[in-house]
DNA sequence: AATTTTTTGCAACGTTGTTGCAAAAGATTA
DNA sequence: TAATCTTTTGCAACAACGTTGCAAAAAATT
């Protein structure tokens, strides 16, 4: 893992830090999406606030992750799949907020389905955000 | 106009106070959908912040508006459906937010396609976000 | 017109996110 | 490995956004 995350930020040609590596891993280790609060506490204030924003900025610039639109006006953020160069995000996934655990996930499979505008608009990306009650709150609600 | 704010807020039972019509009516002549931040410029300081805050509350609990899902963490409103009723939205059309204008549209004729979950998950509510380039900044750019 | 209820405005506070700058850490070179 | 250059971090300060409690003002009710 420790190598894992570092190749990553190498191939996104950025400096192997302790904080980089951190947040990361975090990442790896997550099965939904991350905010800015939950890498906050995962990391139990070992890095700065403003250095956990900065990284989250680079990494979304490298294509390392992307951010996720959701109703309540907190940003999160998941890895982002390997087809994701610098300044190019492919993420055409749909994804899924749990009313119930509250957590974010990236149904990978699940692409976004074609959405017919009326004349004159032209699409450049769709966003598509379903919430309900995710495989695990389903089983033990 | 004045009436039909008026008639609007009562429907509701809601109190018709200045800042309720004055709000109401920003919404009757926007074309798109609107932030706090906009009502707060319209309105030229004539009310204090915590009251449309407040107002945009009390609107989307009694179904006259909606709120709109975005990838940056600004909340936006729009007006909604004659169908929808106090804690009971259904707004299942597309929203459109243009790169150019900034500005963020109900597309009320387009709905939302189906969505295909894997096993387990359950869905209350999808929501769709489109950007690009809107009809008038298509025409001039 | 008087009373009750609701709403508003103010003040204060908390969270979230940004910017500039010096110090520290990482990368690079010899 | 040490010296140098580059990048990143942490701190301080700031700005935007949003919330809460409470007294005054406005709307509804009688």
């Amino acid at each position: 893992m420790e190598k894992v995350v570092a190749d990553t930020l190498k191939r996104s040609q950025l400096s192997v830090t302790d904080s980089r590596k951190r947040i990361l891993e975090f990442f790896h280790h997550s099965d939904g999406a991350l905010a800015h609060g939950d890498i906050e506490k995962l990391s139990g204030d070992q890095f700065d606030r403003v250095t956990i924003y900065r990284t989250l900025q680079t990494f979304v610039e490298k294509g390392i992750i992307h951010s996720i639109p959701t109703a309540d006006n907190s940003i999160r953020y998941a890895l982002c799949q390997q087809e994701c160069e610098a300044g190019h995000h492919h993420d055409n996934h749909v994804h899924f907020v749990c009313d119930s655990c509250g957590n974010t996930f990236c149904l990978n499979h699940v692409t976004i389905p074609p959405v017919q505008l009326p004349e004159g608009f032209t699409s450049k990306q769709t966003d598509v955000v379903v919430s309900g009650i995710c495989k695990k709150c389903g089983i033990n609600p």
